[in-house]
DNA sequence: CCGGCGTACTTGAGAGTTCAACTACTGATC
DNA sequence: GATCAGTAGTTGAACTCTCAAGTACGCCGG
């Protein structure tokens, strides 16, 4: 548990610097879909992957597992997104014990209200902020972070 | 508000690695603190700014301000930390309206147990994923996206 | 010395997330 | 076809964060 293996001056500035970025960055996108269409970052790219399927619908296991979420997390967030009219739920006509979300026309306006000034934001809090060379870096070193991770 | 700067598939891509990338890491750090410490990251690094300050005590708009916290978070994140008797408040003798934060004893045990463990996690996650060019990198990218967004 | 504006918090309600049950169904086994 | 571990999803409580008010005090101009 305990380790030797401290961090550096420059890795604790590294670090702190990481963690003030993704605060920003992530802060500005939340701030920005609630205020332009009442959404949670996480909500909006959920619709975006339920938009992107096949009939607009997935089963929620998968859609969990796309998203990384858990179930009962998935479970919450269409509760809501039902009561707000972007999404419906449908019985698995094969499993009885599965169900689909599908994303209404309702929902689908919404997502294209909020797409210019999501992709706005994400311009100006990152990209605007990054040389094409940065950028390419930026790609790179998040594969490997994540790919890092997922070998666990 | 609507625009034509969409994203090309490139950015679109290093966008989505990104956000993944602040899942994985801050996801897997939340988790690891909670485990070890019961206390979320940011709790964590509330207890390390007041830990590094002249008698362990930082003035409630001070420390909202060093973190970029609402007064609102940070007068509920104290009096969460109260009770588990890692802080206490005191009020400011020279300004009636105002008040201290201070570390306990307990609280920087707390702290104490819980380091090596997350310096392990941010380790993994991170460092352990990048070269040390890459991690030039990234630190270079992370302050010029908070640059970015402070001047505005 | 007294309004009145700004500052330093606190409070309470609402929303999202997590965690630990819990329900209902499937699929394999005997 | 009865059993039973595993899968799909829901539920409720606890916690954190946000947003909008509210309280209490400092500081100034008249």
């Amino acid at each position: 548990m305990a380790t030797a293996r401290w961090l550096t001056e420059d890795e604790q500035q590294t670090w702190r610097a990481f963690v003030r970025m993704t605060h920003t960055v992530m802060g500005s996108l939340d701030r920005q879909l609630q205020r332009d269409a009442r959404l949670p970052h996480g909500y909006y790219v959920l619709l975006v992957k339920l938009s992107e399927a096949p009939d607009r619908s997935i089963r929620m296991t998968e859609l969990a597992e796309t998203l990384s979420w858990s179930q009962s997390r998935m479970s919450h967030a269409v509760d809501r997104l039902v009561k707000d009219g972007h999404v419906v739920r449908m019985p698995c006509p094969t499993d009885r014990r599965g169900s689909f979300a599908i994303l209404t026309d309702a929902g689908f306006e919404t997502l294209q209200r909020a797409a210019p000034g999501h992709v706005d934001e994400v311009r100006r809090t990152m990209f605007d902020n990054l040389t094409p060379t940065e950028q390419r870096q930026l790609r790179r070193i998040a594969e490997r972070i994540v790919a890092g991770a997922a070998e666990r």
